[in-house]
DNA sequence: CTGAGAACTGGAACGTGTTTCTATTATGCC
DNA sequence: GGCATAATAGAAACACGTTCCAGTTCTCAG
C-alpha cells in the first residue's frame, strides 16, 4: 500500500523518530527560507536532515506533503504566539485587520519561505487533504477569535455568519498571498486589498 | 535571450503558425480533459499537435505558460457566449450569482480540464504575469458586467467599490475552485459557498 | 530564381521528483 | 543474549519538464 499521508508527530513512536521528523522539517524550512520552492530539493533536504532519501519519503510521501506539513508547523507556532494576549481592536473589522496585517507582515519577512509554503499549499491535490485540513482549521480558528474578540472563549461555537465571514476572508487572504508570492502585487497592495475586503465584508 | 512569454495569436505572422498555435492549444485541452494536469505531458502535447518538442517550447516557454494560455482561450470562448445576451437578475447579487453559477457549472462538467487549468493558474510564477493578467481582465470584466446589469455599456468605468467587490468575489471564486479541484469540497458546497459569499458582500 | 536567415524537426541529454532494491542497523519480544 | 521484524542507509533507475544541437525546410528580399 502506498503511503498517502505524512507521519504526524503524535504517531511516531520513538524519540529518535520524532527527532528525525523535526530535523527534516527544520531542513525544509531552512532551504525554503534561502531559495524558496525550487531550493527545497528532496536530495538536499535529506542530506541536510541527515537521513536517507528513502527515509525522507517514508516520513513525507511527496515534496508537497513535506511543505504543507512544514506550513502546518509554522501555523502552530504563530497561533501559539498570537494565542496568549487578547487581540486589540474595538470591533470585529479592526481585530480581523490586525490579525491579517500581523500575519501578513510575518510572512513578508520571509518571502522565500512564504513562496515555498504557499505554492505547495495551492498545488496540493486530494492526497494532501489531511495536511491541508489541519492548516485550514488553524486559520479559521484564528479568524474566529478575532471576530469574537473579548467574547471569545476556547471552544465557543461561532455563528453561521461568523463561519461564512471567516471563510470568505481566508479566501481573500489566500488569493492575496498567491498574487504576492507570484510577483503580481506588492506588499502595499496586499495590505490595501485586505483592508478593503474586510471593510466591504464587515461594513 | 530566453523567452519569457507565450506567443500570442496576434503576433504570429503566418497562417501556418497560427494553425500550429491552435493545434497546440487544442492538444493541450484534449489531454487535460482526459487526464488533468499530469496527463498534459509536453512530449504528448507535441506529438498530438504534430509539432516538434522544440517548437512547442518556442510557442510556450513552459508547461505552465501553455496551460494558462489555454485557460485564457477558454475564457474568451466563455465570454463570447455569455457576452451576447443580457445577464438575468434584478439586483447585482442575483446577476453575479447567476454568472458564477453558470461559469462554475461549465467548469464542473470538465473536471479534469478544470483541474489542470486551475492548478497551472495557481502555480504560475511572475514569468507568467502577462498570461495571468489576460485571464484576470476577462474575469473582472465579466463580473463588472454582472454588477452593473442593464446599466453596463462596453467600456464603462466601474466605481472603486465595484472594482473592490469584483476583486473579492473573484478571490472567493478562485479559492472555491481550488478547494473543489483538490477534492476538499463538493460541487454543492462550492455553489453554497459562492452564494453565501455574494450575499455577504452585496447584502 | 537564389541566397540568407528564421523556423522547424528529431533526437539526445540533463535535472529533479519519485520509486525500487539490497544490505545494514535499530527495536521489541522470548 | 538471540531472534523476528521494522526502519534506515545508500545507491541505482525511472519519468517528465526542460535545454540543446545538427540538419532540414520555409520565407522573403533582391
Amino acid at each position: 500500500m502506498a503511503t498517502v499521508s505524512s507521519l504526524t508527530y503524535e504517531e511516531l513512536g520513538s524519540a529518535a523518530q520524532r527527532d528525525r521528523r523535526r530535523r527534516i522539517l527544520d531542513a525544509t524550512v531552512s532551504l525554503a527560507s534561502k531559495g524558496g520552492f525550487d531550493a527545497v530539493q528532496m536530495r538536499a533536504v535529506a542530506e541536510l536532515a541527515d537521513v536517507a532519501l528513502g527515509t525522507l519519503y517514508r516520513y513525507f510521501p511527496s515534496k508537497i506533503h513535506l511543505l504543507v506539513s512544514a506550513l502546518a508547523r509554522q501555523f502552530e507556532e504563530t497561533e501559539a504566539n498570537l494565542g496568549r494576549r487578547a487581540i486589540p481592536g474595538d470591533d470585529p473589522a479592526d481585530r480581523v485587520t490586525y490579525v491579517l496585517t500581523r500575519a501578513t507582515r510575518g510572512l513578508q519577512r520571509e518571502p522565500h519561505l512564504t513562496e515555498a509554503l504557499t505554492r505547495a499549499f495551492m498545488f496540493a491535490d486530494s492526497t494532501v487533504a489531511g495536511e491541508i485540513h489541519v492548516v485550514g482549521l488553524k486559520l479559521t480558528a484564528m479568524l474566529n477569535r478575532a471576530l469574537q474578540g473579548d467574547a471569545y472563549i476556547e471552544g465557543t461555537q461561532p455563528t453561521d455568519r461568523e463561519i461564512a465571514v471567516a471563510r470568505v476572508i481566508s479566501d481573500v487572504w489566500l488569493a492575496a498571498l498567491v498574487s504576492w508570492v507570484t510577483g503580481r502585487t506588492t506588499t502595499e497592495e496586499v495590505s490595501e486589498h485586505l483592508e478593503t475586503a474586510v471593510r466591504l465584508i464587515l461594513r
